[in-house]
DNA sequence: AGGTTGACATTAT
DNA sequence: CATAATGCCAACC
């Protein structure tokens, strides 16, 4: 049986669930990895579904590094919690060192 | 079957 | 160089 809607999103779920502890990445950069470069919303759309998945969505962020989707999250600050428990330093919903922790799938893989 | 929305990104002003 | 507006693709209602 087909537990839920099986296509783009659960492409999405596996990239997010290869991201290495420590290290985030940007939404465009899963959907240029999926071939969908221009569909960097969808891959936000998609973490909608993540949960109850094993999806780090909180390693997912915007191009800024800016924890845009952190208003999704069950608690305000719970997201970033998580990143600063993973090394990530994070001020105010921004990410510092971004370029330290930025992991691209498609340079990385 | 169609219209609207969306956790972004890019291009133009 | 910074800010603003539009575009994209697919899913959701």
């Amino acid at each position: 049986m087909k537990p839920e809607t099986l296509n783009f999103f659960d492409k999405v779920y596996e990239v997010a669930k290869l991201i290495p502890y420590g290290r985030v990445t940007s939404y465009g950069a899963i959907a240029k990895y999926l071939g969908a470069a221009r569909s960097a919303r969808m891959v936000g759309y998609a973490m909608n579904g993540s949960s109850g998945k094993d999806v780090p969505a909180h390693r997912v962020v915007n191009r800024k590094g800016l924890l845009t989707g952190k208003h999704h999250f069950d608690g305000t600050n719970l997201m970033q919690q998580l990143l600063e428990s993973e090394g990530v330093k994070v001020i105010e919903n921004q990410i510092q060192d971004l370029e330290k922790v930025y992991w691209d799938p498609s340079k990385e893989l």
